[in-house]
RNA sequence: GGGGUCGUAGUUAAGAUGGUUAUAACGCCGGCCUGUCACGCCGGAGGCCGAGGGUUCAAGUCCCUUCGACCCCGCCA
């Protein structure tokens, strides 16, 4: 290529003459037309999917946001919108009026809802050309995700992703209505807020007029959603964006949506009860499906025992059984050893699993190192023994006793695990997700609710050396385990809960505390001293002395749950403009670095060089 | 901060052990074609093999560095 071809090949568009729209306007959408329509005179808009030039004919496949219509150019009917149309290409954007007709005997098209009729064309006007498109825009997409995000606008005309746009709004839709009819009232709270040092990082805003000061850009509304309740809203909702610098994964975003709410004078079953009619009605509406509430409940000390996790996927069988008793005693010294350091053995049973290969089980193994697990003890059950590299330190007596405690049958695998709590429940956890997907052992079309409620109020944080909240600083402990705060910070069990759904935790929230004095010994617990928590939550606990109700909450990621309507496995593909996993926009290229006089007005010095 | 997968035409991929001019499909361009719908047939163009450095007579291939995408661990109250 010269260069002088190169700005023909940048803007082939000039050769090409555009029309004006005119008065023209669109009499149906590209989906609507059916047999009943035929001799109607039609004006249709869209971009062309598709020419096929038979040289005489010519069809064009006609698509817009609802769907593709066939349009034919004939040269014996309309000699000149035919010459006019051997200049279409891909993703032009033209109108064409005709009339619809019949396809011919045999040559309908059972794939397309319009497939019994065309539209014959008298009159062609291009609107605009297009360069030729970096993809293909079919539905059976076969291009890397960085090519889509970088044409998100081309990606997004696809119908797959112009149907998650449809289900995610409709969903706003229901949700707002269902709130407002219960009587939430919608409250915008402020982007540019104050940054709150307990948990994830924040987006930091300098402000110009405040040099050397920083809003921190909001994680959730929590403390303004609770200072709603002081002011006596009662009932909040809002659909609000949500921000955290934190490293990103298929489920989470830099800037994210939640369904976040508050309510007065309640206690968790309203709770419950308001988020699964609401969870139902979305069911309901969006897929057609009948929920039946209420959803099961489930301690997290229960799921943490059954399922190793606190999401657990309660579609499929392989529960975790605890045979640490059995064990304290064995010749197997790596269990022994563990349950000496305070740990524990867990074994998870696969029944029919000894068709697994060593390759498998190996990369198995593998696989739970990933979580912290220094190895992994499987046994196999045939018909003549015990296969295993364990085998042998398992003596007749504690066979038999495995047998009864694990329901062991023949053909069974069986994996054990022993180390902390922890790493044992991580491992066995993630093992029993993976061999469900490996195996298909998940029944399709199954929506598995639980409430996962009772967390513990704080956990200890080896790295910063203290008691950090496991929901957030606000959380109202059991009234029954207060007096557990001042000498077993860790068993105080908290009035949080999630709401789980196959596996992915979807929502979250907790009854508040909302008297002061239960609020400083919390502080107390996680170390955050009078004057700390003065300076950083000091207009909450303000608050908390003029009268503040009881109250409690939940908030809901909002793009995750759409991500599980729409059948999608990564949240990109529910939102309309997402981030890769560097948090950066591959369109507009976001962040960018800020002008010289920008940063002066914000006295601002940027050192990347610093950076260790 | 760490582990893994990947990067070759516009796109998706193939390129054992290093060896002439780097393949294919789709797309694109030109020609032919009046019932296609992933139209068909004929012809053609298109490449800094992500970037930089090294080893070698010779590198898409081996080594080092670096950039980017994805998945995961840590992190995400």
């Amino acid at each position: 290529m010269n260069e002088l071809d190169e700005p023909q090949e940048a803007y082939p568009i000039t050769s090409i003459l555009l029309d004006s729209l005119g008065d023209w306007s669109k009499s149906h959408t590209n989906d609507s037309l059916r047999h009943s329509d035929l001799g109607a005179a039609v004006t249709l808009m869209g971009w062309v999917l598709r020419r096929r030039d038979h040289g005489g004919l010519i069809f064009v496949d006609l698509r817009d946001r609802e769907g593709l219509t066939q349009v034919v150019f004939d040269p014996q009917y309309e000699a000149q919108a035919h010459e006019r149309a051997h200049s279409l290409r891909s993703e032009f954007v033209i109108a064409v009026r005709g009339r619809v007709r019949a396809r011919p005997d045999g040559m309908t098209n059972p794939k397309l809802a319009t497939g019994e009729i065309e539209v014959i064309v008298n009159e062609l006007k291009i609107l605009n050309s297009s360069k030729t498109p970096p993809f293909q825009l079919e539905e059976e997409l076969d291009v890397s995700e960085n090519v889509r995000l970088r044409y998100r606008y081309l990606d997004l005309r696809r119908q797959n992703m112009f149907k998650n746009l449809i289900l995610r709004h409709r969903a706003a839709q229901l949700t707002r209505r269902y709130f407002d009819e219960q009587g939430f009232v919608e409250v915008e709270t402020p982007v540019l807020t104050k940054s709150t040092p307990e948990g994830a990082r924040d987006y930091l805003v300098p402000s110009r007029v405040n040099p050397g000061r920083f809003y921190a850009l909001p994680q959730s509304p929590q403390i303004f959603k609770q200072l709603l309740m002081v002011a006596g809203v009662e009932r909040y909702f809002q659909i609000v964006k949500c921000f955290r610098d934190e490293d990103l994964r298929a489920d989470r975003q830099p800037e994210f949506t939640q369904v976040d709410l508050e309510m007065s004078f309640i206690r968790e079953e309203q709770v419950y009860d308001l988020i699964e009619g609401w969870i139902a009605r979305l069911f309901q509406y969006l897929l057609g499906i009948a929920l039946q509430p209420p959803f099961p409940r489930m301690s997290y000390a229960e799921a943490m025992d059954r399922f190793g996790t606190d999401r657990p996927d309660t579609r499929f069988g392989l529960e975790l059984v605890d045979i640490t008793d059995l064990m304290a005693a064995s010749e197997v010294r790596v269990f022994r050893q563990a349950i000496e350091r305070g740990g524990l053995v867990k074994v998870l049973r696969l029944p029919d699993g000894n068709h697994l290969s060593r390759k498998e089980l190996d990369d198995l193994i593998e696989f739970v190192k990933i979580f912290g697990a220094q190895g992994m003890a499987w046994i196999k059950i045939l018909p003549d023994g015990w296969q295993s590299p364990i085998a042998k330190f398992l003596s007749e007596d504690l066979r038999a006793r495995l047998a009864e405690r694990l329901h062991l049958a023949v053909n069974d695998l069986i994996f054990f695990m022993a180390d902390q709590a922890r790493i044992v429940h991580a491992a066995l956890g993630n093992l029993r997700v993976r061999l469900s997907q490996q195996l298909g052992l998940i029944p399709p079309d199954r929506y598995n609710f639980v409430w996962v409620t009772e967390f513990p109020l704080v956990e200890w944080d080896h790295d910063e050396k203290r008691y950090t909240s496991v929901h957030h600083p606000f959380t109202a402990p059991l009234e029954g385990d207060v007096e557990l705060l001042a000498v077993e910070p860790e068993k105080v069990r908290s009035r949080a809960y999630d709401l789980v759904l196959n596996g992915t935790e979807i929502g979250g929230g907790s009854i508040r505390i909302h008297r002061q004095d239960i609020q400083e010994r919390v502080f107390g617990v996680l170390g955050i001293t009078p004057d700390d928590a003065q300076q950083k939550f000091g207009f909450l606990l303000e608050a908390l002395q003029h009268g503040a109700p009881p109250h409690g909450g939940i908030a809901f990621g909002f793009d995750r749950l759409i991500m599980l309507l729409c059948g999608c496995s990564s949240i990109r593909d529910v939102i309309a403009f997402p981030k890769t996993q560097k948090a950066t926009c591959l369109m507009s290229g976001a962040p960018s670095s800020a002008e010289l006089n920008q940063l002066l007005e914000l006295c601002l010095r940027v050192e990347v060089d610093r950076r260790s």
